[in-house]
DNA sequence: GCCTTTTGTGGTAGCGCTACCATGATGAGA
DNA sequence: TCTCATCATGGTAGCGCTACCACAAAAGGC
């Protein structure tokens, strides 16, 4: 049994007690305390960077700290530290890959942090004001907001309103005194519509997202940049409309690749779609990418399940959450006094993921598209 | 301020004092026990599953939780009871969509138990050895194993021989020391097939998981029962071997749909071949479901974002992985008492998801068949 | 010099929960 | 009938830490 040997001999059944009590023999701060001669309440100070400790004092306790090899133990400076922050983390209908992405990164900083976070299924508009204010009255102080939630503007207006904390993951609203946590998706859409042009497609078909949502038109512009830039056409012909879903995704690929003169490239607004672009092609017996490029965005799991593994661009979507619930927490704590919250904008970065999707247009398929399919 | 308001007098300068501390309103579980009229070890004991209490009790505790929107508090529980716990989760290359839902359901859990989870890639059998070593040294004291893992004998014996707790989230072998949360395989194997042949089908092609995971031929043998139990017969030709990836499926599915005389439906073994066999039946110009028929197993994600969606087994593959994590938990507190593990194995209910990817065979695909068999 | 402030420290009382007993109530066995 | 297990429940004492006060000693103000 790990008891502990110094104790003087009127506390040894205390000690004992405690033993059988701590499974684990980590040191605790009465330990360093009795290290460096001095209260709990001193090495306290010094671990939380308190100002009013003497120089000496404080080497002691530093010294005892590393001796001891003392690491402060999180659930009790958080208990002990009062308040308890709750976030809920609301959804309404995303695609599955993604939303566990969102809920990983969340989750896990959550957890770190001390932080209690709600998940909850929340149809918006329908049934989102009812639930906001529950929660808010049940006391929750902060809101997670994916897409499309955080494009709804009455849905942040009455976080905001009620007094909670909104941080939109996502592009989002601009206005308004939410946070928000995002990737610059125009240029994320201009720079792989680059990589494509750069492999040699001028026809390039686009496939716009839900347009409800604020990072489908953002992606739209990107794509329409990187084309103008490169003085290549773009007929309306070549953008189809999507609703960020698989079965939207094959109606748009079916449509771009139903094109008399079809392009030689598609850009899908998400993975989701992609995949149905490259499941749309295989049905015309076109081969991806030797007969047609075919890329995505996001980088959900969905991306290199299926084959071939999509090119597509990765938003670090777990960053992106994990930071939502940093920041939740940083207004908070600064909650009494600041009445306004700062609305921070962060901005993280993508990254373009070559896979096996893409290609240079080949001659063959060059020839095809005057001729009928195989 | 929000005070308590049902505070006996004597103690409103206690509860002015507690409204000072605490700068959330969020209930505990003496708020609980008030509302549900019993004490705070009771609702302590409900939260925790323990079976010693009355269900009317029960209900009470629980009725009261739900009204007063009552989440325990991690830090406080923690604390209080005693040592953390570390779980490791190793995995070896599964398919990606499983392995995301897996880890949900392991963080989830352990994050409402306050359990450090460390998540680590493992290959099987060359690295395994010294990493589980490593590990348990390193203070971890249950592993969470799906398949391939739990599949590899060596690695559960080396684990218990160590003094770590092991759980397989899947079949893997039945001998051993080590927990195991399952679902019928077999059976849900049978039923899937059985409802197949319900639909009109004669002939059935299969497709094989990974010959190395248990699960791979339980789910055979399912097959195989339910076709002799309906009297048909089933050809080599009929089974094609898979690997679990969506490649494989590809393959397998290619075999299949090239024979001379095709199925009229696919049973695979997991989703990310089924959605393979769709894909290739597209390839070949053939509807799912009114020319064939595919289904899959498991009710991943990938079954409910493509199209058609897949007709699958709901595995609750979440559930399983929070019950491991459960699993461990419990076993780590009976700890000093109980020396050898329980090995408990649980399984838990299957169910099958019908969706639009399967369908009768039409008469169309019954002309071109040339000859039906009966 | 006295009386206020400041400053460094210590003591105490919790934070919300659970381990561990103690208790009373029930039932089984003699 | 009386004991002795068994069960549901309550009481108490912490878990390791920090907020809050108390208090002495040092430092300033007149």
């Amino acid at each position: 049994m790990a008891v502990i040997m110094s104790a003087p001999e009127e506390t040894v059944k205390a000690e004992r007690k405690r033993a059988a009590r701590r499974k684990n023999a980590a040191p605790t701060i009465a330990d360093v305390a009795h290290e460096a001669k001095c209260s709990p309440m001193t090495v306290s100070r010094v671990i939380n960077g308190e100002t009013n400790v003497r120089d000496g004092t404080r080497l002691q306790v530093l010294t005892a700290i590393e001796k001891l090899k003392y690491i402060p133990n999180r659930a009790a400076r958080s208990l002990a530290g009062g308040a308890q922050l709750r976030i809920a983390l609301l959804f309404d209908n995303p695609s599955a890959s993604y939303l566990s992405e969102f809920l990983m990164g969340a989750l896990e900083e959550a957890s770190r942090r001390d932080i209690h976070l709600l998940v909850q299924s929340c149809e918006i508009s329908r049934e989102s004001e009812e639930m906001i204010r529950n929660l808010v009255d049940g006391g929750i102080e902060g809101f997670i907001l994916p897409p499309p939630l955080c494009d709804d503007q009455a849905v942040l207006d009455q976080i905001s309103a009620s007094g909670g904390i909104a941080v939109a993951v996502g592009p989002g609203r601009a206005e308004g005194s939410h946070g928000a946590v995002l990737i610059d998706e125009y240029q994320a859409a201009f720079d792989m519509t680059r990589h494509i042009i750069g492999l040699g497609h001028e026809r390039i078909g686009f496939i716009v997202g839900n347009p409800e949502q604020v990072a489908s038109g953002q992606r739209l512009q990107g794509f329409r940049s990187a084309m103008e830039d490169a003085q290549l056409e773009i007929s309306d012909d070549l953008i189809a409309q999507g609703q960020f879903t698989y079965r939207s995704g094959m109606v748009a690929a079916e449509k771009l690749l139903g094109l008399e003169n079809r392009p030689t490239a598609i850009f899908a607004s998400n993975d989701d779609m992609a995949a149905a672009a490259v499941a749309m092609a295989h049905r015309r017996h076109l081969d991806v990418p030797n007969d047609i490029t075919v890329c995505g965005f996001d980088d959900t799991e969905l991306a290199s399940s299926i084959w071939p593994e999509l090119t597509t661009i990765r938003q670090p979507i777990r960053e992106m959450t994990a930071q939502a619930v940093s920041m939740i927490a940083k207004v908070y704590k600064l909650r009494p006094r600041t009445k306004r919250m700062p609305a921070e904008k962060m901005t993280l970065p993508y990254k373009l993921i070559r896979r096996n999707s893409d290609a240079g247009p080949s001659l063959i398929s060059s020839f095809k598209k005057l001729a009928p399919e195989k």
